[in-house]
DNA sequence: TGTACATCAGTGAACGCGCGTTCACTGATGTAC
DNA sequence: TGTACATCAGTGAACGCGCGTTCACTGATGTAC
């Protein structure tokens, strides 16, 4: 707050003022364009103006600074999902879709923040922060599985978790085959989000959730 | 051939005599204990009781090495889904649930292999051997997909490329989140395989390519 | 069958590099009186 | 309002390390005659 007018590699004089924040845009910058492994530490700190040793005032190591990154993008991703859903509002189905397009959103948009959460080999173990972060936004999916779910008599209902576990894969899947930023890229006769809401049209219709000629023709 | 009455590791005088073969062996060893980025040539060397020089007899440098173990990767991940597919036998059903659970025991038992391939960052372009070795074993699956989809009467059948690429999606996003060996590890209420299978069912009649009613108790 | 020679597949020493981490230090900031 | 002092957040030099890569070299292997 005390800084907010300072942009990130500006300085006044011995103190950075900010560096805690500026390591962690330094490593978001370094992550996207080299992929989690190209992350350094000692870079981090060059592209913050700041000396070698400047870093570990605010980070025990090179780990706790990519974890750290995860928690935040865990925390970012959560509130967008939030977001999309908006309660279930205008319908279930509409808002269903919102959050799935807002999943492929964040990755492609934040490319570094999606390595960071998925593709970085930090271990949830030890860290119970960054694990209930993780869980807040699998809880997203899940409750609006949940909502879904109640709109069939309870004898043919499937199990909301089940159903949220497939989303959130389908969705991982064409996040990671199909709509990284940039590397790993491949070509489509269709845009991820395309693809996506067709799989889940499908799959709706599979479950019995929405009728055969129900919702045929997406936006 | 000569020598391979050799395990790795042995040596006989002067000459390695199997030394492309067991840095290939020493580098999927790597990556399975430290994923893609914690393969190192030196160490890869080191492994097979060779000097740090030797390597570049067989490869022209580090890259050269994974895009190989790569290619490797996925003729054998070909392989495994042709020999589970076999020409839609018994019956094209329980040929693409077989398909299915190839896929994911491929990710399960071989996940240096699923790394290098997916996720060690190497590029497509300037590669034209390893893209036509990932095209093939894409190709299975679109194969298993034409055959479902031939199932349909004309007007109402879905295209096979976007079939073939929502269940490749969904296979990948399990095996990434759920199925790999060892780390990023969650637990589930049900195996890979399951969630798989019954993720699967669901799309199929979806598609309306199988009755609500058929197969609804997965072996 | 033996020999001379070309080629192949290793050695080992050396290089420059950047990284992570530590250390004693010092300038800047905040606060008690 | 000043001042003394504790604390905070940096510096910069140094370390050991392992990596990728190169080089001139040499031992082993294959082959032509």
């Amino acid at each position: 707050m005390r800084w907010s007018e300072h942009g990130p590699g500006q300085r006044r004089g011995y103190h950075h003022g900010n560096l805690r924040e500026a390591l962690i845009e330094a490593a978001l910058d370094l992550i996207a364009r080299k992929g989690p492994a190209g992350f350094t530490f000692a870079e981090a700190a060059r592209s913050a103006g700041v000396s070698s040793a400047a870093p570990y005032r605010h980070f025990r190591d090179r780990d706790a600074l990519i974890a750290d990154v995860a928690l935040r993008g865990f925390e970012l991703f959560t509130t967008h999902l939030e977001r999309a859903w908006n309660d279930g509002r205008p319908d279930a189905f509409a808002a269903f879709e919102s959050v799935g397009r807002a999943y492929l959103a964040f990755a492609h948009d934040e490319p570094a923040y999606y390595s960071a959460m998925f593709e970085a080999g930090i271990a949830f173990d030890g860290n119970p922060e960054l694990r209930q972060a993780a869980d807040a936004a699998f809880a997203v999916l899940r409750r609006a599985a949940e909502t879904f779910c109640a709109r069939l008599p309870p004898e043919k209902r499937p199990p909301a978790l089940m159903m949220s576990l497939h989303i959130w894969a389908l969705s991982h899947g064409i996040a990671s085959l199909f709509a990284r930023g940039d590397s790993g890229r491949r070509k489509l006769p269709m845009s991820p989000e395309e693809l996506l809401e067709a799989g889940v049209l499908v799959y709706l219709r599979g479950l019995g959730i929405i009728e055969a000629d129900e919702h045929t023709k997406p936006h």
